[in-house]
Parts: C-alpha cells; structure tokens; sequence
DNA sequence: TTGTATGCGTTATCAG
DNA sequence: CTGATAACGCATACAA
C-alpha cells in the first residue's frame, strides 16, 4: 500500500515495530511492551515477539519513541571543559548512576566561555531533553528563565545557593576559600598567596580566601589569575611571579594541578615545603596524594556531586517530590606533608 | 479541533511550529526553512518569522525533526572513561569540531568493561544517532556486524587498522611500543621494565615494547600491570614492586600519570632521575612538561584525534567520498629529563 | 493480557 | 520564493 510513499522518505531495508509485530503475529503494542514493560506480557508472547526481533535484526526507533511519549531518556549536561579532571569525575558519576535507568548522557562544554551556555541550553532544550545539569549558579543571560519555562528538572553543581534554578548540589566555595585561609593561618602562616582562574567558582574561593585571612588579622592576599583551563606550567609560572613580589609564606591554589606545578617549581628552585614555602592545593585529585611531598587540599567530592545530581533528576522524573532541593556536600581538608 | 485530543498527550502551552506560522502569517514550511535554510527566503518574510519566533518563544523539537528527517544531528563517542585526561582530549577536539557544525555530542563511558559498549552502541543506534567514534580497533562480539549494518559512519581511534569497520584515526600503539625500546635502548640503558594496564592499547604497547627491546637484543621486560583507569599512586606502587625484584635501568609507564607516580616514588626513595632510573612516559599530558624532573614521553595528539575523527565524520555526512579511511597520525618522542 | 486507531511536531514532496 | 499535505515510527487511550 504505502510502500511506493515509504520508498521516497525511507531506506527500504528499515525493519519497524510494525514489521516484527506481523513476524510475530502480534499487534505493535505488544511489541512496544514486549520493549519497555515485559513483565506485563505473557512469557509465551515475549519469547515469540523476542524471536522475532531477534531474527529481524530489529533496532528499536527511539527517536519515534520519544516523539510519542513526549520523552526522550536523554539527560544533558553542562560543563566548562572536560579536559579538567574535576568536571569529569562529576560527569563519571552522573553517568554512573544514570546508565542504570537507561538515561543517556548528551555533553556540552562552554571552554568557560559564558556566552556559549545559553547557545547550549538552547540546543538542548530543542531536543526535548529530560532533564539538565549545569555547572555553576552563576548563568549566561537568558539562561534561567529559559530553563524554567522549559520545566524540566535542573540541577546546578559545583557551588551552593538558597536560591536555585529548580535544585543545586555542591557546597559552599566561599566557605572553602575561607576554611583554607583559617587552616594555613592556624598552622602559622602569616603572609598568603593565591593561585587560580578566573572563572566564578576560583574567584567566589579567592573571595572567601581573602575574607578568612582578614578575620585572622591577615591583610592582604598576593593573587596572581592564570588562564582556565589552567595546567601545572601555569602553576609554576605563577609562583614563580609570586616569588619574585611578595613572597608569601604559604600559597593556596584553585587546583591541584596548579599546586602541582607551584610544587614543581619548588622543587626546580630547591625550595623546601612547606619549609620555606607551603602551597594547598583544591579539589584533592588523585595526584595530591601521590606527589613528593604529598599536597594539602580540599576535597569536594566531585563523584558523588555527579552521583546526587543524578538521582534528584531520576527522583523528580519518577514523579517523586525532591524533599531537599538543595543539598551541600561540604567541603573536608585534607591534611598531608605540604601545608 | 484537535484541541481536546492535544491536551491528553501535550502540555497545553507547548508552542508548535504551526503556531509560529499562523503568528507570521505563512505556512509551517516558511517557518523551518526560516530556521534550516533561511538564505532561501525573502528577507521581509524572514524577519517576520523571527518575530513571531521571538514573541512565542518558540523552541524548534529537534525530535520531530530527526523523525522527519532522518537526521538526529546527534554524534555518539564511546571511551574507556573520561576520568582519565587522554581520551578527554580526543573527545574536546571532536566536540569542537562538530558543535561548529551544530551537531552535538552523546557520551558512553565502558569503564573498561569491554561488554558494556555492545550495549552502548545498541542504545545510540537506536537513537539513530548519525555517526559513531569508537576507542580502540578490537570490540565486543556483535559490536563490529551490527555497527556495519546500521551504515552510519564510524570512526575508531586511539589505534590503526588497514581493516577499519569504517574509518579509522590514531596511531599504532605497537610501533609506540617500539620505538620507545628502541629509545631506551639507545640512550644506554639495558634493562627494561614496563607499567601499564591490562586494556587493549596498553597490551599492544607492551607487546612492541617487547619486541623492540628483543631486537636491540634485550631479553626480558619487567611487567607490572595495574588497574585501570590508573592514578599516580599505581604508579608509585608498580616502581616499589619493579624496584624489589628486577630493578630495570629503565621503565616506560604507559601513561604519564603512572610515570608521575613513578617519579615521585623516586624523590621519596631519593633515587635520581636519570642517573639510577630513567623514567618514560606516555601521551605527553601538561604534567609531562611540568613535572621535575621533565618527563620524557611518547607524544599522540590525542586532540588532534578528535578533530580529525569530527572531519571524517562531517565528510561523510555531508555526501563527500573520503579518500583515506586509515589516517595514522603517528607518534613522537619527546625528549625531557628523565630518560 | 492484547488489539485498533490516532496523535506526537517536524520535514520532504511536488505544485504553484 | 512559498504552500498544502503526507509521511517519519512509535506510544497512548480506550476497547475488547
């Protein structure tokens, strides 16, 4: 019948639901179910439907699926690059746990580049995703009220506020920035330095870095920002800059791949640490309990962040009310040989 | 009309392309080639369109888009993990490359666990996903047939083949492997040892390392494998076992975060660098550069992979005939300090 | 437990 | 340069 019509619109070999359900001498619906809810079939008919898949070689149109069911068991994610281990930790996590619900993850990264958020969220939201993780509270102009017309469940992460978009999970970097100011100050370091980006979340930890060293009677943070994505050459460049002005007697960076690189240059310049000099680090990957000496930093969970954001958004997908909407993992230091 | 019928499957307030066209005054073809193709209409009725774009907020559903079209715009990369920085490089270039092009990226992680990427590329093949960049050149069974039947562009990467499934992009860890002996070897160094992890391009590595040490007439390579994704810290572990049994003049560490760990085991055993071990790693991440002593490391342009694997993808979609479906990016060894 | 009919929102066709 | 209409392949409401 419509067969010459298929021919214009479609490859010819494309087997359908409605093909394996006339192999199977079932109606469609049944193989529909025999896809998303076999438990409600009679096993005689799943294992027919099933054989008949099988020897179609038939690949579920998911595409047509969600066009129908108005859902598209995609989840998109927002970060600013992934070549930074500490987004992609998150995003293992977010994947980890949305693997398991058949959810699939669709990446955008912004290169920190504000403006090209909203171009993301854009796209994503045509695609009729079903639900969104962004990095950050801070956002690209339009970006929130888009987002909240769209009424998809969205989590923000990496940063903590009373007042998110839909849900948050992170914790406070303000706070962190504070606590480590606090920590150095109470190992004895009374002249401090810092090293980081200058995207929001570095600059809401120099903010609360600064504020700490105030309050323990601390004035004056020598800071030198380095490019994002920063790597351990900017690290060590930037302590090199630092010692060559003020020379502080204990350095605080944004990562710990600048802290690295600061330890490094240390190391090059035959400076002991902490010693001479002590640097922490922030994030507290792998490599800050590896390295010689082994680096003081902030650990933030970024995992399981990726983890939460993935089960508030399965939460709210499976109609459940999210009960706590904002959730702050906190922040720990971790104490070791360099600070 | 349809009214009662669309609230049962539609969320009432949700803005439809045809809503747009009654809006502007033209027909629903208007209004998509006003957002597909919109050199090819006159600039009045182009302006009005986006007018009554802008006023409805409407958002195109790329779903019923891809239905229709038979196009979902949509990329899938599949990686070991992205945990680990040398396949996010590969996947930041080839996003690059393909947001340019307003195609986007759909992420599948196999944690290393080989049958997970059979079940990955049956859901982005259902997704219909219009081409596909796969890690490695070895799969799980049924991956190979069922990508070939879906005759959707694909790309592998991170190794070489003369037989791809379609196209292929990266270098030959065998040759790596190789010439990093045969390095070795010539800077004088007469024992060798080998850390990496137990994954396919690790093992081809190991196998040309082996060979190459054999042809310099070096019998026997030190082996220890870790678990993958590896960190500094099965770095350092590896050399205390190596250390302990065979102590080889030289280790080369499949990657440069094993080779991290390698050094820093060093500093902490005050073992010099190169002078009683030469320390080789691979990859050549920023931390190669950065660390001190310098790490000698095999350089990949894992960036370099994406975008290429991005081109050949474009191309293909595009209609063009790719000349040469094997590009061999080759290898480099950067000479540093430690080796 | 299973089947029938219809809509999901867009693009391709072909005509004007 | 623009429009009317028919697919695209599946999920859902409702009936059996």
């Amino acid at each position: 019948m419509t067969d010459i019509a298929r021919n214009r619109r479609t490859a010819a070999n494309t087997v359908r639901m409605e093909d394996v359900a006339r192999a199977a001498g079932v109606g469609m619906i049944t193989v529909s179910r025999a896809l998303n809810t076999p438990d409600k079939l009679a096993p005689a008919t799943l294992a027919r439907v099933r054989a008949a898949i099988d020897k179609l070689r038939y690949v579920p149109n998911l595409t047509a699926g969600s066009l129908a069911s108005n859902r598209s068991r995609i989840i998109a994610v927002i970060v600013p690059t992934i070549a930074n281990s500490i987004f992609s930790d998150t995003i293992d996590g977010l994947a980890e746990t949305l693997v398991e619900h058949r959810y699939q993850l669709l990446l955008g990264q912004t290169q920190y580049r504000i403006n090209e958020e909203a171009a993301l969220v854009d796209a994503f939201l045509g695609r009729r995703v079903d639900g969104l993780v962004l990095t950050g509270i801070k956002h690209a102009p339009g970006v929130r009220s888009r987002v909240k017309r769209s009424l998809i469940p969205v989590v923000e992460t990496w940063d903590i506020t009373t007042r998110p978009i839909d849900m948050v999970v992170g914790f406070s970097n303000r706070a962190a920035g504070n606590a480590s100011a606090h920590y150095l100050v109470a190992k004895g370091y009374r002249t401090l330095g810092y090293i980081g980006g200058g995207d929001d979340r570095s600059l809401a930890r120099l903010g609360g870095f600064r504020e700490g060293a105030r309050a323990c009677g601390v004035h004056g943070v020598a800071t030198v920002l380095v490019p994002t994505p920063s790597n351990p050459t900017d690290g060590a460049t930037a302590l090199a800059n630092l010692l060559a002005h003020d020379a502080p007697r204990a350095v605080f960076c944004s990562n710990d791949m600048l802290a690295a690189g600061a330890l490094f240059e240390c190391a090059r310049r035959r400076i002991a640490v902490p010693r001479q000099i002590a640097v922490m680090g922030f994030a507290d990957l792998p490599i800050a309990a590896g390295i010689e000496p082994t680096l003081t930093s902030v650990q933030v969970r970024a995992r399981e962040m990726g983890q939460r954001a993935g089960s508030l958004l399965l939460q709210r997908l499976s109609g459940e009310t999210v009960r706590d909407r904002v959730i702050d993992l906190g922040f720990a230091v971790v104490e070791r040989a360099s600070a």
